[in-house]
DNA sequence: CGAGCGATTGAAAAGACTCAACCACCGTGG
DNA sequence: CCACGGTGGTTGAGTCTTTTCAATCGCTCG
């Protein structure tokens, strides 16, 4: 058995609020809820895959999901990492395409299937959750244009540095500010993250570690100097 | 005077069917036209800027666009190019944020700018017309995981072979098979859509004419042989 | 005609990648 | 308990790509 189906009470869900259903109403919320169902998949499983078709939505009660593409040399290029509350697979699902992408779990984590039907029948009745719908993808579109721009223009060097910022913020552990980063990313994972060579990003880390600017401990990575990684990454 | 204030016809616009507003119905097209009004921009006019706040949107009746973002640096990357048909801008105003790129005519462009208002009102009262914007940005999210993709992963050679090619499908005068891609850009902003240095752009089109896959012509440039550059941009 | 922009070329340097080898850790099966 | 195999991490060397800087050229515009 690949996975195990657990039951998740919506209702009490403590990520809810950040999520695109936060503002949900009784009724609506009761239509998504109908026909969920969650289940906790293993580290490294693959949720679904580029050019599969999606037959509902995802939601990630816990746990962390890469969302990446495959390249022509298949290599992969990490697009972005998804966390508790947020949603995934509606883009495909609402464009009526195959999914463009591919969703892999980093680490152990549950997830709420909600059937398309359900999700669009919601999206129907709902203005204001469509309206949330709407804002969320322009500002994903508006970040993809930052990406791009950044991946285009600055060295590996700096786009590490925005990568491990990004991270910290993202993923750091506690919430503290010098909370190491701690989240199960393979130096391959992160160098697709950078968009570099394995070999190239573990030896900017090295650099980064010689110079005081990170700590590493096995997987782990610690920043230490945030201001300084902020001049390197080139940020304005 | 910079602009010039023209009348259109949108019942007439000959790009009307593949635009987005394509499928409206009469109320809808009706709010939609109410105050838009259209003006002609001279080549190499800015018409908004990244960091400033939209106020409606555009819709191309002529000429071609760069959207494009600015770097640390001051060099710009560009997004995508838009053309006749094509609707501009929405996505800002639609999450009630800062452009977060700039668009400025590559030829001399005739707009319709739609205010904000009687965008909204159509968008809440027309539920297809929703749809169809979700779409539309859902398709856009893909391609930019493609050029994301592609961009981190692809050396400068094989992309400008597959830029090549796009513009040609895009751009290609005549739509004929073996039309020049005849386009208002300066080998900068050919750079800059292929995410490199002009020099190397320069030396890489030096390279292909020699190899016989494009003549060029001053500014226009002409592809010969579909074929190799489909196999040197690497697709699958 | 001179200024200025865009296009082009050359030469050198820097950045990044590939390939290959080696290490370290971990879980398994004997 | 230990040897084994596998995965992921690291290092070194060499090569190739790409960038940078500098200089030149052609052309248009005032």
């Amino acid at each position: 058995m690949r996975s195990k189906r657990v039951e998740v009470e919506c209702e009490n869900c403590a990520v809810r609020e950040n999520s695109l259903f936060g503002g949900l109403c009784v009724e609506s919320s009761a239509g998504i809820v109908q026909h969920k169902s969650c289940t906790v998949y293993k580290k490294s499983q693959v949720v679904f895959h580029e050019g599969t078709r999606p037959l509902g939505v995802f939601c990630i009660n816990s746990g962390k999901i890469k969302i990446y593409k495959t390249g022509a040399e298949g290599k992969d290029q990490i697009i972005q990492i998804l966390k508790a509350g947020d949603i995934m697979g509606y883009r495909a699902m609402l464009s009526e395409d195959q999914y463009p992408v591919s969703a892999e779990t980093l680490e152990e984590s549950t997830l709420c299937f909600i059937p398309k039907s359900d999700f669009l029948q919601v999206l129907n009745s709902d203005a204001d959750f469509t309206k949330t719908i709407i804002k969320s993808m322009s500002k994903e579109l508006s970040s993809m244009a930052d990406s791009l721009t950044t991946l285009a223009q600055k060295p590996v060097r700096e786009r590490l540095a925005g990568a491990l910022l990004m991270l910290k913020d993202t993923y750091g552990i506690d919430g503290h500010d010098n909370g190491p980063v701690e989240i199960n990313l393979t130096r391959e994972d992160l160098a697709n993250i950078v968009g570099t060579a394995t070999e190239t990003l573990i030896r900017l880390l090295h650099d980064f570690k010689e110079d005081k600017l990170i700590e590493t401990q096995g997987r782990k990575i610690k920043v230490i100097e945030t201001e300084k990684l902020i001049r390197i990454a080139n940020l304005y």
